[in-house]
DNA sequence: CATGAATGAGCATTCATTCAT
DNA sequence: AATGAATGAATGCTCATTCAT
C-alpha cells in the first residue's frame, strides 16, 4: 500500500493540472490560440510561467489536453441526449440543444480548433484534425444507433441515419455561429425548432401505405 | 475631363492590387494566416515588401480584400447553381457541388476565417464575423427564393425554405472538412448524394394524397 | 555595367557586416559566447537587434564569420613571419611572436572556440572542430615548408619539421595562456626567447663532424 | 570525544559528495557545462535536485570541486611518470603518455575549462585561471626536477628544463585535441613518438667534447 | 511610386535556485 | 537530511510596419 502523502500529492498534482486547464479555458474564451500567451494563462492560474512547464511540456500539449477534455464533455452531452429516449423529434431536439449547450460552455474549443492550426507542428496538426474527425464520427455513430431503434427511422438505410446524424451536428454548428454573431438569445429556440423540424422530416420515410 | 494617363494609371493600380491578391491567395492555399508572412507574399508577387503598403494599409486589410473577393466568387457559384433550373433534387445537388467546388478553389478562405481571428483588432473581428454571416444569409436567401418556385417546396413555410438552405450550406462545410481530412476523393460523390437525398426529403412535405 | 547605386549599396552592406563583426569582437573580448547576448552586440553596433538578422541568419552564423575572419588573419600573420627570411632562430622567433600577437588581437577567438562548443548544433560543432584543425594544419604545413629551405633543418625528415611546427604553435598558446593569467608583459619576451631556444634545438640535427 | 554516529555521518556525507562528483563527471563526459543541467546530474546521481544544494552551494562550486579532483589526478599521473626512472627519452615518453591518458580519462576537465568560463562570476573565472596556471607550474616544476637528475639534462640551465617541461605539456594538449578531432587512434603512438623525439632533442645540449 | 534596410515589441522556453513539507 | 514543486529572470528569434533614398 502506498504512503498516504503519496496519494495526496498525486491528487494535488491532478487538481493543479485541472486548474491550469481551467485558466486556459477562461483565457481562450476571449482570445485566440496566439493571443493567449502563456504569461496570461499563468497569471490567470495564479502561477509562475515556469510552473506550467511542470505540467505540460509545451503550449501545444496544454491545448491538446484542453481539447481532449472538451471532447470528452461533448461525448457526454451527446450520450445524455440519447439516453433520454422518447420520440424522434425529442431526440433530435435534445441532441441539438445539448450540442449548442456544449459549444457555449466550451467556446474555447472552436477557438482553438479554429486558430491553433497555424503554428502547430505538422504532426500536431494531423493529430488535431484526426481527433476532430474521430470525435465527430464517434458521436454521429452513437446517434445513428439511437435512430436505429426509433420506429420512424428503423427502416432507413444505415447510411441515411449516419448522414442525418452528421447533418444534425453541422446544423448545430451553424446555429451556434449564427447566434454567436447576433447575440440574440431569443432566436435560438426558434432556430432549434426550425432545424429540428427539417431534420425529423429528412429522417422520416414516408409511411408506405 | 481626366488626362488619359490618369485613367491608365488607375487601371494599372487596380491590376497591381489584383496581382497582390493573387499572390496572397497562392501563399494562403498552403499556409495559415500566421505562416503567411508579408515577406513571402511580396516575393510571390515579385514586389518589395514595402510596396504592399502602397496598396493595402496593413496585413488585415489585405486579407479582408481577399475574403471580399472570395465571397463574391461564392455568390456567383451559388447563383450559377440556382439558374440551372430543373427539379429540386438537381437544384440541391448542384448547389452542394458548387459550394464544395468553391471551398476547394478558395481553400484560403477557410484558412483565413479559421486562422485570422487571432491578431485582428476587435473591430476587424466583428467585421469579419458580420461579413461571414451576411454572405451566408444572402446566399441562403437566394436559394430559398429558388425553393419558392419549385413545385415540391412552394408550399413550405418561408422559414423552412430558409432553414433548409442554411442546412445545405452547413452540410457542404461538413463534407468539405471531412474530405479535407480523409483525402479520399472517391467518397465525395457518395457523400454529396447522401446529403442531397436527406436535404430533399427535409424540404419535401408529404404530398397530401 | 552596373548602376552606381548598386555598387555603393553593396559596399555599404559589406561595411555593415564588418561593423557587426567588429562589435561582436569587442563584446567577445570580455565575454564568453553565452554571455555575449545579441542584445549587447546589437547595442555595441548601435543597431537594433532585428537588424543583425538581416546580416547573419543566427547567432552561430555570426560567430562562425568571426572565426573565419580571425583565422584568415592568423594565416596572414604566419605567412608574414615566414617571408621574413633569415636564420632559423629568427624564423622561429618571429612566428612565435606573430602568433602571440594574433592571439592578443583576436582574444575573442580563444573565447569562442572555448565557449561556443556548448550550444552549437551537432553539425556546427563538427564544422568548428574541423575548421580549427584544418587551419592549424595549414599553418603548420606552411611553416614546415619554410623549415625545408633552412640549412639547419633541410636534412630533417619531413615529419620532424611538421611536428616542430605544431610544437611551435602549441608553445605559443601555452605562453599566451600563461601571460593572459599573469598579465606581466615583461615576462613575455623572456618566455619567447626560452621557447625559441628549445624549439631551434629540437629542430637542429647535430652537425655530423 | 565525538559520538561514533557523528563519524559515520561524516563519512557518509563525504561519500555522497563523491557520488555527486562521479555523476557530474559522467554527465560532463558527453555534455558541456551548459548542457549539463543540475536536473540531469541529480538524476544521474539518483538524488533530488534540491539535495545537491546540501553538498555544493551552487553550480560553479560543484564544478570547481570536480576540477580540483581532476587536477589532483593529473598530478598523480605526472608523479607516476616521473618515478619510473630510466633514460630521458623514456621519461619524456611516459609523461606525454600519462598526460594524454589523463586527458582521455578526464575529458570533462577540458570541457569544463573550455565551456565554464561563461557563467562563472568574475572571481570564479580568476580563480579557475589561477588554478589551471598553478597546477601546470606545479607539474612542470616536478618534471624539471626530474630533468635535473638526468645525465643529458643536468647541465642545462634551470629555465630550459622548465620551458621544456611546459613545452611537453603543451605538446600533449596539442596531440589530444588533434586526436579528439580525427578519432584515428592508430596515429596517437606515432604522434607521441614524433613529439618525444623533438622534445628530447630540445632538451639535449650537444655534449661539448 | 518602388524599394528593402532598420526597427523593436513580443513570446515560448529553459534552468539555477529556493523553500515548505 | 531529502525532496521536488514553484519560481521568474533571461534570451534568441520573428515579422509587421516605417521611412529614407
Amino acid at each position: 500500500m502506498e504512503r498516504p502523502t503519496s496519494k495526496r500529492k498525486e491528487r494535488e498534482k491532478e487538481a493543479r493540472r485541472e486548474a491550469i486547464l481551467d485558466a486556459a479555458a477562461r483565457v481562450l474564451s476571449v482570445k485566440s490560440y496566439y493571443e493567449a500567451t502563456l504569461d496570461e494563462i499563468a497569471s490567470e492560474a495564479e502561477l509562475a510561467k515556469g510552473t506550467l512547464y511542470n505540467y505540460y511540456k509545451d503550449k501545444p500539449a496544454l491545448f491538446f489536453s484542453l481539447m481532449r477534455r472538451g471532447f470528452d464533455l461533448f461525448q457526454r452531452h451527446v450520450s445524455e441526449a440519447i439516453v433520454g429516449g422518447g420520440p424522434l423529434k425529442d431526440l433530435v431536439y435534445r441532441t441539438l440543444k445539448n450540442s449548442l449547450c456544449h459549444m457555449a460552455e466550451c467556446k474555447y474549443m472552436l477557438r482553438v480548433i479554429i486558430s491553433a492550426g497555424a503554428h502547430l507542428s505538422e504532426d500536431n496538426q494531423q493529430e488535431l484534425a484526426e481527433m476532430i474527425r474521430d470525435e465527430l464520427e464517434l458521436a454521429a455513430g452513437k446517434l445513428a444507433e439511437a435512430f436505429a431503434v426509433q420506429p420512424e427511422t428503423e427502416n432507413l438505410p444505415e447510411s441515411d441515419r449516419l448522414t442525418g446524424a452528421k447533418m444534425l451536428f453541422a446544423s448545430a454548428r451553424q446555429i451556434h455561429i449564427r447566434l454567436a454573431t447576433s447575440l440574440d438569445n431569443q432566436l435560438q429556440e426558434e432556430e432549434i425548432e426550425n432545424y429540428t423540424r427539417l431534420l425529423v422530416r429528412a429522417l422520416t420515410t414516408e409511411k408506405p401505405e
